[in-house]
DNA sequence: CTTGACACCTAGCTATTCTTAGTATAGGTT
DNA sequence: AACCTATACTAAGAATAGCTAGGTGTCAAG
């Protein structure tokens, strides 16, 4: 996963996965990873303040903890995040649809 | 098809529009936004600068003509435009199979 | 006591698309 | 003739947003 394919696509990841309950960013990441089977393999510069940006946004609020000396910030989904992330979804499937139906036009190459 | 969703997987339909034979760029665009169900209406802002670039690249060959008075620049792939693409078409269906399985963990919203 | 996993943070860079504006021909309309 | 629309190409700058690279600190294992 090289590249920018990401742009534009990082809020619904995050708030799809949110969306399965609350979690601090640094589980976001490794859930990220496991669940898109490595593709997903998001740097914590990227993560955070994507996080951060999606809270001012009111689409996520925080709570601070402390869970074994360590401090954890978890976010939970808003009503607002949980519309947004039907809007994006939606969104996403416009949009790979879209793709799709430019691909299947041309032929496929001889499997290389 | 607002926002940045097309970041990263432009040079893909171009080169997937090419593949089905040369055209001009702006058939290029006409053809995007028919084959996309208006979902990819590019500017001409977008689409001749990136031709630019995968010809620049080797990725696109192209040559002038002159059609009822007007120049046109017909671009055709290459063949390791061709290779390219069929790179990008592997990365783009990883990269679509990865965001299925993030999403398919969250539950729809009640159909808004 | 050093290393590695955990857990968080931000400033600045970079890549790429979009915006805007311009050139030019052909054909149709008023 | 003047004007508008569609065709066709181009360049320069703005804007977005993810990534790089650096930093803080805790805890457990070797």
């Amino acid at each position: 996963m090289r590249g920018q394919a990401l742009k534009g696509h990082l809020d619904l990841l995050l708030l799809a996965v949110l969306s399965d309950g609350a979690r601090h960013g640094y589980a976001v990441i490794d859930d990220l990873r496991e669940r898109s089977g490595d593709t997903f393999d998001l740097p914590e510069g990227t993560v955070y303040p994507a996080l951060h940006r999606l809270e001012t946004g009111g689409y996520l609020s925080s709570e601070w903890s402390v869970v074994q000396g360590r401090r954890r910030r978890t976010y939970r989904l808003t009503d607002k995040g949980r519309g947004a992330l039907g809007e994006q979804r939606r969104a996403w499937g416009e949009f790979s649809d879209a793709v799709a139906n430019v691909l299947k036009g041309s032929p496929w190459p001889s499997t290389s």
